[in-house]
DNA sequence: TTGAAAGCGCTAACAA
DNA sequence: TTGTTAGCGCTTTCAA
């Protein structure tokens, strides 16, 4: 499997090495009768440039790196693609490293970037600590995506969980809510702050008595138990914000289940934006991070440092924006109630 | 951001360049007192050993390279996980380019790879023409994971389809079903095979007649149209069979809002086990595809083809299993009659 | 418009 | 155990 190099193409066509070096780079002082000469012995031998020898000839790579948490995780997959864009758009080569939610196999990632000699790296969704992200910025441009990172030399990208939480919250009020309780996201990513945003929420609209953290993790179990936890207490709110999509979905199973109608008796409102929200039986209203800008903004970001050579880093925190779908509308008539009665009439699904 | 090389590293260790290179590479014969003073300048400079140069002069990368059709397919992350692990227990990198469902990016995806001198290049789910597969296959190992490719130096991992359905029917027809509906995936890819597959099993159960096939695609409203259709046609079969996950879900939902309760009226049996399946609420009965191990396989299909130097193309075919859940159970007692009473007593959710 | 020659940062004989 | 010397396949002056 020994490939053809630019020697062998040259001595095809008859010609000098650089020679075939410009016709493969495109250059435009080339006699139109040698050029077609290179590129019929290029195709004939299947030639195809050697990007290493290339790159170190060139000290450039014209190639950034991607490094994702979790390649499970739909919302970083929206990310990559959007910085898939930015890099094609730009000229750039993309590749990724996927690390199983493992630090080592981020680091390992990272580095295998940093020896390729990738001109810029994007983090998304890193859990490496900030001092090893400082530490490979010196000698990288780096951005960090969809994680809040302090550094010297580190572009962030990220999106207003503040906000984000104020809208959910806004929208049920709206609706005539009072008791608003949150699923929170326990020590998930990002988890604290939404329980935070909704705290803050709930007293900017003179709600801190009605406020309720329900402890939960990100799972639909979690969401789930932590409704039939509401339920054996009695203290069933009339609506729900839940730390993400899948909590969402979890709790609306369980109120499903106990008999209750969504969002007639109960509204719910997800974080994320996921399919999941937006699959037709559970139509969730949602709050959406604007996922594919993360990305292109944290790749521009990049190219900014690379090619008009800004060293000064800039944060960029996105504005999420609230999908509202099917799970939430007014507070049933008798929410004046402390709690709703469970064994009230159930109908099934929603209108 | 010039990056230190061998040069500068040997110069501040007072040592020759080969010295440097060897203690990098973790030569053994080398004095102690060298090899401190080596890693000393090294780590003072931070230096890292350029990937393309040394990739240059060992003509070799030790380094595959996954081009992924889809980023947001869950079933392909696994393949890549599967995959990235058996790279690294080889000792080798593992790089990723994702293609957002266009065939163009994964051409550009693989030919970066080839540029790169990749030693080997597996294809997930790729919707590349197969000549073009064969033409990349004459410079690099090639292997196809999720896909049936017939060429002749290209390596295939997929999971035996047709088994995957008779699975299924095989465990309604088990459970005492007859009137086993299949929704399809339409022109998805796999569906026309799992459409077969499920026509041959109940052929083979001597269901011919009861064979019914509801045309869909890969989506939970497809699923869910699909149950209307049965439901206006007052067709409704004891068990559907759907395409995948996606669409059971979608049924699942329009047979809830029709009253009629999962599975004590209608089982329910998905393709895939995606997260989606093992939701709680959801809980679907699904086949299970081997995903990390067609990962694995791929990649170690390619390892064999480097390191033993096999010429011959192999193909995996992965046993896929059903995992039982709780959308499936024994028909109701009425079900001998042609088909369900919609107006039935409706009972939530399930047991 | 073309070619010769040096060099990118590393490895790999070979010699010492 | 260490250093010298050629490359690896390409780009890039510089001359011609």
């Amino acid at each position: 499997m020994t490939r053809p190099t630019l020697e062998d193409v040259a001595r095809r066509a008859g010609v000098s090495r650089s020679l075939v070096s410009l016709v493969m780079r495109g250059a435009s002082n080339v006699s139109e009768q040698r050029r077609t000469a290179v590129l019929a012995a290029a195709k004939d031998l299947g030639y195809r440039p050697n990007a290493n020898a290339r790159n170190l000839a060139q000290k450039r790579t014209r190639t950034l790196g991607v490094v994702l948490n979790d390649l499970h995780n739909p919302f970083f997959a929206d990310i990559a693609d959007g910085a898939a864009a930015a890099a094609a758009e730009h000229g750039y080569h993309m590749l990724l490293g996927a690390a199983s939610r493992s630090v080592d196999a981020e680091r390992d990632a990272l580095h295998t970037f940093m020896d390729l000699r990738a001109e810029g790296v994007v983090l998304v969704g890193t859990t490496l600590p900030s001092a090893e992200i400082a530490d490979a910025a010196r000698s990288v441009a780096i951005a960090v995506a969809s994680r809040q990172v302090r550094q010297p030399d580190v572009d962030t990208v990220i999106s207003d969980e503040r906000l984000g939480a104020r809208l959910a919250v806004e929208h049920l009020v709206g609706l005539g809510h009072r008791k608003i309780a949150h699923i929170d996201g326990g020590d998930g990513a990002g988890a604290s702050t939404r329980r935070g945003a909704y705290s803050a929420a709930m007293k900017a609209f003179g709600l801190e008595s009605e406020t309720k953290v329900v402890p939960g993790e990100f799972t639909d179990l979690a969401g789930a138990r932590a409704v039939e936890q509401m339920l054996a207490d009695g203290e069933l709110p009339t609506a729900i914000f839940a730390a993400n999509d899948l909590v969402a979905a979890g709790a609306l199973g369980s109120l499903e289940d106990a008999g209750l109608a969504i969002p007639a008796d109960v509204s719910l409102v997800g974080y994320d934006n996921t399919a999941l929200a937006a699959m037709h039986h559970l139509s969730l209203t949602s709050v959406h991070q604007p996922r594919l800008e993360m990305g292109r903004l944290a790749v521009e970001s990049l190219i900014e440092r690379l090619e008009e050579g800004r060293a000064r880093p800039v944060r960029h925190v996105l504005t999420p924006r609230l999908v509202v779908r099917e799970s939430s509308a007014a507070p049933p008539a008798g929410a004046r109630r402390n709690s709703l009665s469970v064994s009230r009439a159930a109908p099934i699904g929603r209108a």
